[in-house]
DNA sequence: CATGGGATTGACT
DNA sequence: GTCAATCCCATGC
């Protein structure tokens, strides 16, 4: 491993595990895109086994990504508008994925901040559609190879490695909404909504 | 070929 | 708190 840490993304075998042990240990890796990255600290898993999943319908045009090799991005457009990025997860044949929901800007604020046309630092990447916006990452780059980019997911930085998981129900879908399948970043003031309240 | 439903966001009451 | 915007694609006639 010659290359230096943070640029090089993760590969296909980190992806080729159960979705949901790929979403809490996505929390705190780097998503870069061109001048832009910030730290994962929202996840969510889906999976073809349950019904909230895009994959639940089967293989057709729009899932074949999904159903592809793991470690490549999944990229859909969603309410017409935003496009949301995801991870594919799992062997191929198994539709899964981790859709990446919040990050926290680390560089290219600026550009970023341009993208977003705010300043605020917490807004930048605090939901799923906007950092897609703030990175410039948009449908064309459905299927792309996580580990060889434009867009790439490294591991986590130094002062990431011990961060504290958090899990929770994931948002704004009306089936399978029990499944505890959002993981966030213990304590970051970067989330795309507050973790649920204890029961 | 027509229809309907979103893994959301931002503007507004 | 409510609600419209707007694109892709799955489904059904």
């Amino acid at each position: 491993m010659s290359t230096r840490a943070g640029i090089r993304g993760l590969g296909a075998s980190f992806y080729d595990r159960p979705v949901l042990t790929v979403a809490r240990d996505l929390i705190g890796c780097v998503v870069r895109h061109g001048e832009c990255a910030g730290v994962i600290v929202e996840t969510e898993a889906y999976h073809d086994s349950e019904p909230a999943s895009h994959a639940f319908v089967g293989l057709t045009q729009r899932t074949k990504t999904l159903f592809g090799p793991p470690g490549r991005a999944y990229v859909y457009r969603s309410y017409g508008i935003h496009a949301l990025l995801n991870a594919v997860s799992e062997p191929e044949g198994v539709g899964a994925a981790v859709l990446i929901r919040a990050l926290e800007p680390i560089e290219g604020i600026e550009l970023m901040r341009a993208r977003r046309g705010l300043e605020s630092l917490r807004a930048l990447c605090s939901g799923p559609g906007k950092l897609t916006q703030a990175l410039g990452i948009e449908l064309v780059d459905n299927g792309l190879d996580l580990e060889r980019g434009p867009v790439t997911i490294a591991e986590r930085p130094a002062d990431w490695r011990d961060v504290g998981v958090t899990v929770d129900r994931r948002v704004g879908i009306t089936k399978a909404v029990e499944l505890p399948w959002r993981f966030t970043a213990a304590g970051s003031r970067f989330l795309s909504r507050p973790v649920r309240a204890a029961a």
